[in-house]
DNA sequence: GTCTATAGGTAGATAGAC
DNA sequence: GTCTATCTACCTATAGAC
């Protein structure tokens, strides 16, 4: 008789159901997605599956939380020690935006998540709902505090950067990656960061 | 005894399920909401709203259809006779793209629906996304075409508008319409649309 | 034009064997 | 840790009565 499953310690497996659910994800959304799918693509059976995260709710959790904790370290590093003490130019803003563009860049699965996520969670009762309202209040926070040397409307420019930014990014997976996302933030940025001159 | 449903003309009907379907499927994506979801808030079963579509996709494409239909109107008149003959200036250009701004701003709902729509469909078996391919290529051309005046790169001034849109009216529904919508475009446009000069 | 009834499928989750 | 089996719920769609 042949095995017909492979055995794995709990932290590897439970890594690789998360690293899977990424991408299946943010394919086909939370509501989109099924178990199964998963499973059959982690191959293993949904019951296996289940007995990881408990439920589809905890798995999502679970992901969004393992998704923090590394962006965290990322993020502190591109921050640097600028973040401690005020960027001291608008030319240190242009190149912390650029990094983190840089970085999602080379992880469009991550955009696509996290585009998904946040649109099917603004209903209301979706499980991230909470997650995201609170999650983009407080990096509309930091990004106000981040440009706030640049104009005196730190909280409308911080708007802008982000609303330019996600829709960059979006337009750049939809168009399936047919352009240079960097290159274009950079002009694009460039735009929004130029201090406000007289129209033409 | 009483009768328990309303007879309605086909139109009607249809009219009053197609406003309804804007709604819920903006609320939860064509994957995230049923039937008879739709069927109960038209005060009818899911039989017999499929008697007027036949199928989910139908439903959706009708949507799709009805919204072009109407879209193509409003879009007409904006663009007024400045489309036929390219606009003079960057301040028409400017005048253009705040009306559409408007518009959307008006009916949140159908922001909803495009966005939640978008994103569900950059996946290759959604129903809509031949739709949304083609119809972002169109837009991407027209804009192109529209702002062609102002920069020697029209194509990636297009990109950034679109972009820059796109995520200004996402950001603002997110945020429970707590923000000046055409307010902050307007902003964001001088930005973008001022030629560019030399950084600070 | 709308209903009831139902077919046939898939979903998330649990129980218990190994 | 993973499986099989099963429960319950819900889904889209169809058939046929009214």
């Amino acid at each position: 008789m042949t095995r017909t499953h492979v055995r794995m310690s709990k932290d590897d497996r439970r890594a690789l159901i998360l690293t899977a659910a990424v991408e299946i994800i943010g394919d086909n959304g939370f509501r989109g997605f099924s178990i199964k799918d998963l499973a059959v693509r982690c191959e293993m059976t949904d019951a296996g599956l289940l007995h990881h995260f408990g439920s589809k709710t905890a798995l999502l959790m679970a992901v969004l939380d393992e998704r923090d904790r590394q962006d965290e370290i990322a993020i502190a590093a591109a921050l640097g020690d600028e973040a401690g003490h005020d960027p001291r130019s608008p030319e240190a803003v242009r190149q912390i935006l650029r990094m983190l563009v840089q970085r999602n860049g080379d992880r469009p699965e991550f955009i696509r998540l996290y585009a998904m996520l946040r649109v099917e969670a603004i209903a209301p009762d979706h499980p991230a709902h909470e997650y995201f309202r609170l999650r983009d209040a407080a990096a509309h926070r930091m990004f106000a505090r981040l440009v706030h040397v640049i104009g005196d409307d730190p909280d409308s420019l911080a708007r802008q950067i982000l609303a330019a930014l996600d829709g960059l990014e979006l337009q750049w997976l939809r168009d399936q990656q047919a352009f240079d996302l960097v290159g274009e933030w950079d002009k694009l940025a460039d735009k929004l960061l130029r201090p406000t001159g007289p129209r033409e």
